[in-house]
RNA sequence: GCCGCCUUAGCUCAGUAGGUUAGAGCGCCGGUUUGUGGAACCGGAGGUCCUUGGUUCGAGACCAAGAGGCGGUACCA
């Protein structure tokens, strides 16, 4: 005979930064996105499903911070030789769509989508290359109004999540404010102070992360960091520092507090009395609905990376701290985050259309709820009815089906192994049930039901094996009639 | 990308000063029990010690390079 070839076998493995999600993790990621999608869907927006992929020039064109274009992207060529990409976020491909489909949609356009997004970069904790978000925007409308509901909506979307009310806070902010600031400081409106107003925006997100003092060399003329690793800094003067960190640190639990706070470190700049403007009217919105009792405050440290907001930012946070196997304390990052992006429609239609959104985290917050063991980890299964007799499958299909009408999740053993295996198999599955219908109940027209939970813990007693193996604990069996009740008794 | 740490059974790890057939706990499979999971006892399977090259009479252990993992940092739409 030939040569015994050995087959190739591939090792089995998940590509880094994607993650598997089975059973209890993926059941609370539905539950989490049915929340949201709920809240959203009262609040009057409409559901809109867009492509995966996306030519790359609708995706990347619009980004404003390129001095890194394309990376971080999956990217490849189709065959036609057109550059096509994963979508990065749920927010480039609206403003695609917007702006594809602009004139017969109803304006104001107030839409949520749900889905997987795609990012190749380093994973982390709580950081996957894909994740899942749930965004709400509205498009075509201007005003306060409609960045103060997305910060209400955001609040609502954490309280469907479970959270309670001191366990998470939305901050907000407005980046004219900064603008401001760095006019007022002498960071000139030309390519170069871009560059400087980009690196400030990134020095101040990490403010939480590593403190004032490395934010004050990363505002000047660098840091290099405990691995001996160099960041290029904003290069602001000595006093530029001072300012820039003091208006960080201005704000305060109450919204007019930090408002009057604000106020003088705006000077005469016209850009900082409109962000105060808007900001004063999302502040009066957010007293008058109540949402001013902690769970929405201002925080002028908040500015989110991303450089395509144009005005109000907000970002919705943890307040508990997350800890990991190890009981180390872990940093999943916010939860959620959005604001105001005036000109992303701009790219492709010429004209700014205001703009204002939210986008929430879902595999991230479910991981972090994992983390904190809030979302449940054993599941319970569905009640096993046994297969002990091969011929007898319709009969035991039959009483599934007669349970499922009693909403009790059923379904009979598939396997084809023996009776202790498919009491293995119901133990694994976490049923807190199984029905057992052999030889000797079937002729006597007699159904068994044993209480899995109930025999877990009557086992703690039982030391002898004799009694282990013919006291048959925790069941009972009675005519075949009262199934459900016996299983509902089961379950209760 | 840069820096550091790590890589031995499915998992968590031990492996003494380089010295025969590489160990434990848990898990898995089987038996005690051909109709009973979870306790107990008994037994079993499972390893290219990440890869390649080097040093050595001899390498899981020492050296070098590579790969992979973890953490920090950068980037992060």
């Amino acid at each position: 005979m030939s040569k015994k070839t050995k087959s190739f076998r591939p090792k089995a493995r998940r590509p880094k930064g994607f993650e598997d999600r089975f059973g209890a993790l993926a059941s609370a990621e539905n539950a989490l996105i049915a929340a949201a999608a709920d809240v959203y869907a009262s609040h009057g927006f409409e559901p809109l499903s867009t492509s995966a992929l996306e030519y790359a020039d609708c995706l990347g064109k619009f980004l404003p911070d390129d001095d890194r274009p394309n990376e971080g992207v999956f990217a490849f060529t189709d065959d036609d030789d057109q550059w096509m990409a994963l979508r990065y976020d749920l927010t480039a491909p609206l403003a695609r769509f917007v702006a594809e489909n602009y004139d017969p949609l109803p304006k104001p356009l107030r839409r949520f989508a749900v889905g997987p997004v795609w990012r190749n970069e380093k994973p982390g904790p709580g950081r996957f290359r894909e994740f899942i978000q749930i965004d709400a925007d509205t498009i075509g409308a201007p005003g306060a109004a409609a960045d103060a509901e997305m910060i209400m909506l955001a609040a609502d979307v954490m309280d469907a999540a479970g959270l309670a009310r001191s366990e998470y806070v939305i901050r907000v902010n407005n980046r004219k404010l900064l603008d401001a600031i760095l006019g007022n400081i002498g960071v000139p409106d030309t390519d170069e102070g871009a560059l400087q107003r980009l690196r400030t925006l990134r020095a101040i997100d990490k403010l939480d992360r590593l403190g004032p003092e490395a934010v004050a060399r990363l505002l000047g003329d660098g840091r290099k960091d405990a691995s001996g690793d160099f960041t290029k800094g904003a290069g602001l003067s000595a006093q530029g520092i001072t300012t820039v960190l003091a208006y960080t640190e201005a704000g305060a639990d109450d919204l007019d507090a930090t408002l009057s706070a604000l106020e003088p470190l705006m000077g005469v700049s016209e850009k900082g009395a409109e962000g105060l403007d808007e900001l004063r009217a999302i502040a009066a919105l957010l007293q008058a609905c109540g949402y001013d009792d902690g769970r929405a405050i201002i925080d002028p440290s908040i500015v989110r990376g991303l450089g395509y907001y144009t005005g109000p930012v907000f970002e919705a946070d943890l307040r508990i701290e997350t800890v990991n196997e190890k009981g180390q304390p872990t940093r999943f990052g916010s939860a959620g985050g959005g604001g105001r992006y005036d000109d992303l429609i701009a790219r492709f239609r010429g004209q700014p259309v205001p703009a204002t959104g939210f986008s929430f985290g879902v595999s991230r917050f479910a991981a972090a709820l994992h983390s904190l063991g809030r979302l449940g980890t054993t599941e319970i299964g569905p009640v096993v009815i046994l297969a002990l007799e091969a011929d007898q499958m319709a009969r035991y299909f039959a009483m599934a089906t007669a349970l499922r009408a009693a909403n009790i999740r059923a379904e009979v053993y598939m396997g084809g192994s023996g009776m202790k295996a498919q009491m293995k198999y119901a133990d694994k599955r976490n049923a807190p049930a199984v029905v057992i219908v052999g030889e000797d109940e079937r002729l006597a027209g007699q159904v068994t039901v044993k209480n899995l939970v109930l025999g877990q813990q009557m086992s703690g007693d039982i030391k002898d094996n004799k009694e282990w193996r013919e006291g048959r604990p925790a069941q009972t069996t009675g005519p075949k009639e009262s199934l459900i009740e016996m299983v509902e008794q089961a379950l209760n």
